[in-house]
RNA sequence: CGGGGCGUAGCGCAGCCUGGUAGCGCAACAGUUUUGGGAACUGUAGGUCGUUGGUUCAAAUCCAAUCGCCCCGACCA
């Protein structure tokens, strides 16, 4: 992508609604733009990253066996009022009447929808175990939207739901998505760590919370410090093998880490030494339920088991705010001049930074760089703004592209380019012909 | 929803107390000189001062209502 035929609107100034850094680099980065308080146009900059995240979060579901589908946005009422919660819900929900007077909603989650879909096509426990998800727009009516995208009223959200035939079956779900999860967070270049978690309405008794450790966290979170040192490490797991699954969960789930609604501070210091205990502000990024029958008996989600009887079948949800994740990587990796993506969600790896438009030699050599780049889809950023060199790092450096390559006279004359490093901030000089090759095996 | 703050050009702000020609910086546009860490100069364009009503000869400024945004709390991916 050329920058003159980009739409990246920078601020060199940040907008006084932005309180927190993430949100307050999000819009001078030119990512996003609000609409209304807590809802966001998504710019194309922003976009990217999302897609980004979206991207792994899919791929990681579908490698545990989860089948992705789209659910709408708006609900009827009707489903809510059968499963008992379109009282409970309360103010958070959106409510909307349709020109024949029908009563409907902008779903601030599935639970309904999806068991009224599973109870109309699935009847045999042969079917099962069958996990569906879909990545989809949200809407709740916070009373107090804040801190940008990490606490919107619309927000993106990947929720999973499981049914299975019985509660070890469910379990198993349970396990291997919060095995799929460790995976997909390490994936994000993040440190997301499973804590014990309250069940709040989604209701259910078996519950983990997934945080990132964040001074500008909104759950305090009290964890065994040991845990950081825990790498999931890329190898790859059998995700229907039961018992492979249960032994990474356990070894997960067995340091204390507990968020302040399920703390217990006696069993903290009884299990945790001193020197190991931890207390910190974090973001949860993700959450996994086991429900049981509490939603599959109200809707009728029943199945007929081996024995010919009825049965509800047992369900588990599991959701990740994939638009919350944008501002949490943020708040995890920048440093005062902008962001610092990881590879792996950066919206552009590689930038190249043309540091003297006037010249031909180094328009040239940008423009070789850039279509090589290009052709082999590495979808780098030319800088091609008759711009000063400084002012196009500090844009480079603002929206966090990890390699950048810059291009001038000065180096040409010895026949190299500059190579610079987002995250260390270390610059190496590369000769000219060696550049493209490299990027190929950093990226 | 309780408490507090703020709405003036795309962004950041001053002006308001003490009513009388709407201003500054950045960004934008044109030109010239520049060209490796947010360039300089000259010029240009951009505003019904959130909205409505009131007071007044006269309102960005005073009064009232209303809408919106932000912060602190109680609730939440």
């Amino acid at each position: 992508m050329r920058l003159t035929r980009y739409f990246l609107p920078v601020l060199r100034e940040v907008p006084a609604e932005a309180q927190i850094t993430s949100h307050k680099l999000m819009l001078r980065a030119g990512m996003i733009k609000q609409a209304v308080s807590g809802i966001y146009s998504w710019m194309p900059l922003g976009l990217k990253v999302l897609q980004n995240i979206e991207g792994i979060v899919i791929e990681e579901q579908e490698r545990a066996g989860h089948l992705p589908l789209l659910m709408p946005t708006i609900q009827p009422a009707s489903l809510w009022q059968k499963s008992g919660r379109y009282d409970d819900y309360g103010e958070e929900m959106l409510r909307i009447r349709d020109r024949h007077n029908r009563d409907l909603l902008y779903g601030p989650t599935n639970e309904e929808l999806i068991t009224e879909i599973f109870s109309s096509h699935v009847k045999s426990y042969r079917d099962l175990p069958l996990t569906l998800f879909h990545i989809q727009w949200k809407f709740r009516d916070e009373m107090r939207p804040r801190f940008g995208v990490m606490r919107g009223r619309e927000f993106l959200m990947k929720d999973g739901y499981n049914f299975d035939i019985t509660m070890d079956d469910a379990i198993h779900s349970y396990n291997r998505h919060l095995v799929s999860y460790l995976k997909t967070y390490e994936r994000l270049g993040l440190k997301a760590i499973p804590m014990r978690a309250d069940t709040g309405p989604i209701g259910g008794n078996y519950s983990h919370e997934f945080l990132v450790l964040a001074d500008t966290g909104e759950s305090e979170v009290f964890f065994d410090k040991r845990i950081l040192d825990f790498n999931f490490g890329i190898a790859n797991v059998n995700f229907d093998d039961i018992g492979e699954c249960q032994k990474i969960v356990d070894e997960w789930t067995a340091p204390y880490a507990r968020t302040d609604e399920t703390h217990d501070p006696e069993a903290f210091d009884r299990v945790v030494p001193k020197e190991f205990q931890g207390v910190s502000r974090a973001i949860e990024v993700g959450q996994i339920f086991y429900f049981g029958t509490k939603y599959s008996k109200p809707m009728g989600a029943h199945v007929t088991d081996s024995e010919g009887k009825q049965v509800p079948v047992h369900m588990g949800s599991h959701g990740i705010g994939v638009s919350r994740l944008v501002g949490a990587i943020i708040e995890a990796f920048h440093d005062d001049k902008g962001i610092k993506w990881p590879i792996s969600v950066a919206p552009f790896k590689v930038g190249i930074v043309n540091t003297v438009m006037g010249d031909q030699e180094t328009c040239e050599v940008c423009e070789k760089i850039y279509s090589e780049l290009t052709t082999t889809n590495f979808s780098p950023l030319y800088d091609d703004r008759e711009e000063r060199a400084g002012s196009k790092f500090t844009t480079m450096e603002l929206i966090g592209i990890p390699w950048r390559i810059t291009v001038g006279p000065r180096g040409l004359k010895k026949g190299i380019v500059e190579l610079t490093d987002r995250h260390s901030g270390e610059s190496r000089e590369i000769p000219t012909d060696n550049i493209v090759s490299l990027i190929k095996e950093l990226t």
